[in-house]
DNA sequence: CGGTATCCCCTTGGATACTG
DNA sequence: CAGTATCCAAGGGGATACCG
């Protein structure tokens, strides 16, 4: 077994960028997987997401938006209407975050014992 | 399209399991990718993890231990030794955490182009 | 409808010094 | 060596009310 190098997260780690942290908050996995089916609407999202305050919705869409990872679209209708998707970059951290998801849901059973204990 | 169901994330979603929130905290990635190679002393995870102090990186390895990521073995050697390893619960969380790792390097250029504009 | 604004708490986590 | 103890700052995030 080799020794661990002194510099391997001296810069800005990849692992850093995982999803939570990409979006900025606790609540950007949700929202992406809100979006998995295409466009949704702002008080769309609202329902799955209940129990986000609507300012930490708006930050953690804002953030998702910054980030490239959400676009963000206002209509021009008489009744105002925005519409938010995933981008191609949204749509690519889906895989990975699906494993994640379907890890979680594997080991559910386990997960739960061990926080017993 | 249809519409999103109104009770997704009623229970504790398993999303909110993911790799950094399932440590707890926000170096639990790190540590685990350290653990990859095999069992490693504290003072030895110090040398990768510099820029973690030593009550950040205790309260990780402790966080893992709870969960169930991780084991603590202590020995009765004359001078005192400590060793932190994965269980099979961390070995198997290292493969979405990999691919994970592997999404953010190839997309590395257009997360940072994002940021910048 | 699609958000802002405000207030406030409380946890996260950094720095530093110390200990069995 | 393997941690604790203490202090402190920043900001993440909840509740609520309001706005164009």
């Amino acid at each position: 077994m080799e020794a661990l190098r002194a510099d391997m997260f001296e810069e800005i780690c990849p692992s850093t960028l995982l999803p939570f942290k990409v979006g900025g908050d606790k609540w950007a996995g949700m929202v992406l997987r809100c979006l998995e089916g295409g466009p949704r609407r702002y008080s769309e999202l609202r329902v799955p997401l209940a129990r986000i305050s609507p300012k930490m919705l708006t930050q953690s869409l804002r953030s998702l938006e910054r980030d490239g990872f959400v676009r963000r679209t206002e209509y021009a209708d008489p009744a105002r209407r925005v519409t938010y998707e995933l981008t191609g970059l949204g749509r690519s951290l889906l895989e990975p975050l699906r494993a994640f998801c379907d890890w979680a849901e594997d080991h559910w059973d386990e997960l739960l014992d061990a926080r017993e204990s």
